[in-house]
DNA sequence: AATACTTTTTAAAAATTTAAAAAAGAAGTA
DNA sequence: TACTTCTTTTTTAAATTTTTAAAAAGTATT
């Protein structure tokens, strides 16, 4: 029956997709989006309508003649579930058609390292049956993490390898609901592009602060994956020779420079050294915690948040000599203390960048906090709306008559 | 009168487009460009064989049916004026429209910092005028050089500066026949993309060996411009930590370390310090001869060029960490030698690059040689045939009247 | 109340595709 | 060689989709 409705739902994907980005618009709007014209954009409102997928939402502002009625997705007829992995857990949400969180994120710990792929399918299955959201009614399932991901294939090549199948296949075929798979990096961005500052920029450049230095690239309004998918490895450019070995294998990774597990390895040396710093009083000392005390004022701690930022910052300066970005978005955890990136990455900016360029590149710190990925993971799925989705679920169909 | 046919061939500019890149199609083929259906693929050739545009050229192979017909346009219709510049010249060649340079190509030379946009007005006549022929069948000039070049705008900020007009509307008001501009590197990547070993390749690096080391992209089959036309800047992409001032007024860029200037520099200081090579036995020495001795077997040469190879590499093993590319191909004046480059290239990216991404990117050195710019110049005026041709000749219209 | 302007609806026109029939070639068989 | 069968391509005509252009409806200003 649902099923049935899903197919439905397809033939408007691209007037549901704008929909849901833009939570309302007017018939106008959609014609643009759609690049169809507006009777052809009425048309597709009202059988939507009529379906009881789409309802009135008032008027908007006219420039002086008849106002245009506004339209917008009626929230509950879907649902998608979105998960937002790093290394030590998995965070779950229910998202409902007008980008909604309509359950309490949930989070799953574990060290991705060990993480089998039936654990993540256990905790996916309980996740949904404690959600009291029927199966049929979940449009797919968006997951994000970290590693290699190639999102066409559904694979990522680091973490969760499946013997003989790929991730995507297994979860899809044992949980009968479609489902998409991205890095953490490109989930981030596409939250930025659809919801964040950086929404209706043709090319940006959204840098995912954690860890490691995660990028996600908007190139053409599109998020840019390369020819396999393995595009935006920003993390691991060769930027330095200072010998020092990379988790990937090789030496002078920005990483070894940049990220946040090198600023906390500086910071035990500093202090071993005898270095004067608050962060001395404590004996474990991890990223947040260097944060929370340059956050506080600590001199040293500042220091290494700087020197890190900065050395971001001549990464940056590569970039933008490549790529031309209208504008870099810092987000994921680490912008949460956006501002203590900002002054050095610019300083290293200055330094590196001709001018010419950089006069059009605008710097944004993110708004959109933790909820980044959780909002990326959600709007993949609505990405996929379409061809891609229909594809999943004759899959799913065709499995299970088997 | 031919004004008129021109604004005729616009509305068929999908099937002139790939049938201009691929010289001989089928009815299916174009279908499958122009993402139309067959039937209307048929419409659309037919049309334009009553109109003298294309002519059927025999039989294609099948694989056991009906052998379909191959569909062809007529080469002397029209013509396109390329002209590709360089630091100190400038070639013009009549193109037709199967991609055929009709005319000798003729060289004008000049330093491009002198060059007024006069000179080169008189240049576009007088070649104009001795190639016989007409204006009126001349569809577009295409004009490719180095500089930060926006093709939108139309205007060189390096260099050709007009007091209170864009260089393209200059030269077009004046000539009265649609003008073009792109970066020299970006009309090489066209031609790769379009004649090259990397047709029909879809995210694909093309280096510009020269003078400096120009970048220019296709990302998702497009060329890819950036923001505002300035992408792919890899000769300034700050890598080294060398204090070299650059050209640009930056410190450390790629092309401090690897460019043909910077060869020849240090090749000068090897010599006068008694470094044994065939070099010094010449007054003058610049690039041309460095390689000439090179590809000999001088040593040092040899060595000089390789550093700058590994240099090259260096960057190389970024771009293919940010971009994934499906091939980096080799082209330019340098490639003619591109095998002195590869050696050493390889050798860094083995260094530098995740092995997870280089097993993906093939290289390539380019087989166009001297004539990848001409042809990518004239390939960018069959680029923007469709509405940026149309806007262009109304344009001159207007200005016709006034 | 008149008018100026914008949005929505309608109906006719145009563009495009689908599906079936016809044409043409290749391979196998008697 | 003649004939049959299987393919593939081309043509045709009907069906469908989509747009255009004009009329109608609604809102704000004077």
């Amino acid at each position: 029956m649902s099923a049935h409705r899903i197919d439905f739902l397809l033939n408007y994907s691209e007037t549901i997709k704008c929909l849901y980005y833009n939570n309302v618009l007017t018939s106008a709007d959609i014609s643009n989006y759609t690049g169809k014209s507006i009777p052809h954009a009425t048309r597709v409102l009202n059988e939507l309508i009529k379906e009881g997928y789409i309802e009135e939402k008032g008027f908007a502002n006219s420039s002086g003649g008849r106002k245009p009625l506004n339209y917008s997705l009626i929230a509950g007829t879907h649902y998608i579930l979105s998960v937002a992995m790093d290394q030590f857990s998995a965070q779950m949400v229910m998202v409902d058609m007008k980008n909604n969180f309509i359950t309490e994120t949930k989070r799953y710990e574990f060290n991705i390292h060990d993480l089998q792929p039936e654990m993540l399918l256990n905790c996916l299955n309980e996740f949904i049956d404690n959600s009291g959201i029927t199966k049929s009614s979940i449009i797919g399932i968006g997951i994000s993490m970290p590693g290699f991901v190639d999102t066409e294939k559904g694979v990522n090549y680091t973490y969760l390898n499946v013997f003989d199948q790929t991730l995507v296949e297994y979860i899809q075929q044992k949980i009968s609901i479609p489902v998409f798979l991205a890095n953490d990096s490109t989930a981030i961005a596409l939250a930025e592009q659809k919801f964040g500052l950086a929404a209706n920029l043709k090319n940006v450049m959204v840098l995912n602060l954690g860890w490691g230095i995660g990028l996600g690239m908007i190139l053409n309004d599109k998020i840019f994956r390369g020819n396999n998918g393995l595009a935006g490895e920003f993390s691991h450019i060769p930027l330095f020779k200072n010998g020092k070995l990379c988790t990937c294998g090789k030496h002078g990774c920005l990483e070894t420079e940049a990220s946040l597990i090198a600023v906390t390895a500086t910071a035990k040396e500093g202090i071993k050294k005898g270095q004067i710093t608050s962060l001395a009083a404590y004996e474990d000392i991890d990223a947040d915690l260097i944060i929370s005390e340059a956050v506080k004022g600590d001199a040293f701690s500042v220091r290494l948040i700087s020197e890190a930022a900065y050395h971001v910052g001549e990464g940056l300066a590569i970039l933008i000599h490549l790529m031309n970005p209208a504008a870099i978005v810092l987000s994921g955890k680490g912008s949460i203390v956006g501002n203590l990136w900002m002054a050095p990455i610019q300083q290293a900016i200055n330094e590196h960048c001709i001018p010419r360029l950089t006069k059009y590149t605008k710097f944004i710190i993110s708004n959109l906090n933790i909820k980044a990925q959780l909002i990326g993971s959600a709007a993949l799925v609505v990405e996929n709306f379409g061809k891609n989705l229909e594809e999943k679920l004759t899959e799913i169909k065709e499995c299970s008559l088997v």
